[in-house]
DNA sequence: ATCGCGTGTGGCAGAGACTGCCACTTTAGG
DNA sequence: CCTAAAGTGGCAGTCTCTGCCACACGCGAT
C-alpha cells in the first residue's frame, strides 16, 4: 500500500512542527538563563542537536524563536470579528474577538509565560513581536473600517484596531508578571474596559448610505 | 584670551549635532531612493563623506539615522503632562501633551515627511520606532497612574499611556501620506477623539473645529 | 536490488551591521 | 614649540543571516 503524497506531506508538517517546538523550547530556557543577546545561535543549534544552517530554515530570524508565526493567529481574530453581529458595539465585537483568541490560543502555561518574561526583558524581541502585531493590525482594519460609519474612517480604524491591539499586549505582559494571580481573559477584560468609543458604543446615529 | 572648557565642549557638541543632520539628510535621501535594506552603511558613509568607523560613533545602529533620539521628546510630553491641571481629564491632558510637542516639536516640513514616509514603508524601522516609544510610555506611566483612582491603576495606566502613543504615531503616519492636507495636529485631535477613558472624564468637550 | 527523485541536512563562503583596538591627525592651551 | 585631549579611520573580529553545493535518506518505480 503506498500513502498518499499528501499524507506525506502531512506527517512531514508534523515532525517539522515537533522539531521547532524542541529548539524554541531549548533556546527560551538559554534566554531566560543568560539572556537572549549573550547566547548566539550557534550555541542554541548545539543545544538542540542540529547545525547553524538547519536552525536558520526552522526559523528565519533568531527572534522568531520566542515570537513564533503571529499570522494565523492574526487570521483567527479577523475570522472572528467578521463572524460578530453587525448591530454589537464595535469596541465590544473587538473584545469578544480576542478573548476568542485566548480560549483557543492552547494551555497558557508556564513555558508560555516563561516566553513572554523574555520576550519584555529584551528590548529587541519586544519590537520584534509589535512589528509582527501590526500585521494583524493590517487584517483587521479593513473590516473596521467597513463598520464604521462618517468621515475618515480609514484613519479611525487604524487607531481603534491599533488600540485593541495594545489592550491584548498589555493584558498577556501583566499575566506574565510573576505575582499575577487572575487569568488573561480576566486581564483581558481590565484593559478593554478602559475605552469606549463615542463614535459607535452610543447610538449608531449617523447614518452610512 | 582663553575660551573655558566648558564652551569648548559646547562648540564640539554643535559641530557634532551638524554632522549628524547632515549624515541622516543624505542617508534618508538615499533610502527614499532604494529602500532602506538596500543601503548599506559604507554607501551613506561614503556619500557623507565619512568613513563607516565614524558613521557608527555618530548612530550606534543604521536605524538611528532615520528615528533620532526621541528620549529629550519624552522628557518634553512628560513634563508638559506633570504642568496638566489635576482637574483636567486624564485624556485631554495627554492629548494636550501631545500636541505640545507637535508645535515646538520644530517645523513639520518636506524632510520629515520624507523620513516618515521611509520609516513606515520598512518593517523592521516601523518597529524599532515603536520600541523608542515604549520608552515614552516608561516616562508618562507613573505619572498618569498616580493621577487614577481605584484599583489596578497600574495596568490601566500603561494601557492609556500606549493607547495616547498610538494616536500619536497613527496621526504622523496620516501626515505624512501623500496628499493629506490636515496639520499634524488637527489629524491628532482626530485620532485622540476616538477615544473617552470612562472612569476619569465625564464628557469629552470638544472645543475646536 | 537498483535507479531516480524529492527532500532534509550541513558545510562553506560571503555579505552586512557593529565593536574593540590602535595609530594617526587635528586642535587648543601652556 | 610642545603637549594633552579629542576626533578619525583602518584592521580584525563577532554575530546574524543567505546562497550554493554536495551528501544522505526514504520511497516509489523499473
Amino acid at each position: 500500500m503506498t500513502s498518499s503524497p499528501a499524507a506525506r506531506n502531512v506527517l512531514r508538517a508534523i515532525t517539522r512542527e515537533s522539531v521547532r517546538a524542541h529548539v524554541a523550547e531549548v533556546a527560551i530556557e538559554l534566554y531566560a538563563h543568560r539572556g537572549f543577546d549573550n547566547v548566539t545561535v550557534e550555541e542554541v543549534a548545539a543545544a538542540a542537536g542540529i547545525s547553524t544552517r538547519s536552525f536558520h530554515r526552522y526559523f528565519p530570524a533568531k527572534e522568531d524563536t520566542v515570537i513564533g508565526d503571529p499570522g494565523p493567529w492574526g487570521e483567527f481574530v479577523r475570522d472572528e470579528f467578521a463572524a460578530r453581529p453587525a448591530e454589537e458595539p464595535l469596541w465590544r465585537s473587538l473584545h469578544a474577538s480576542f478573548d476568542a483568541l485566548l480560549r483557543a490560543g492552547g494551555k497558557q502555561g508556564e513555558r508560555q509565560k516563561r516566553g513572554l518574561r523574555v520576550l519584555t526583558s529584551t528590548a529587541s524581541l519586544r519590537s520584534r513581536h509589535i512589528e509582527k502585531h501590526l500585521l494583524w493590525e493590517g487584517m483587521l482594519t479593513p473590516l473596521v473600517e467597513a463598520r464604521l460609519p462618517g468621515l475618515d474612517a480609514a484613519l479611525r480604524a487604524r487607531v481603534i484596531v491599533q488600540a485593541s491591539i495594545v489592550c491584548f499586549d498589555v493584558a498577556l505582559a501583566a499575566w506574565a508578571v510573576a505575582g499575577e494571580k487572575r487569568s488573561p481573559r480576566e486581564l483581558l477584560a481590565a484593559t478593554f474596559d478602559q475605552f469606549d468609543i463615542p463614535a459607535t458604543a452610543g447610538a449608531p446615529v449617523r447614518d452610512e448610505r
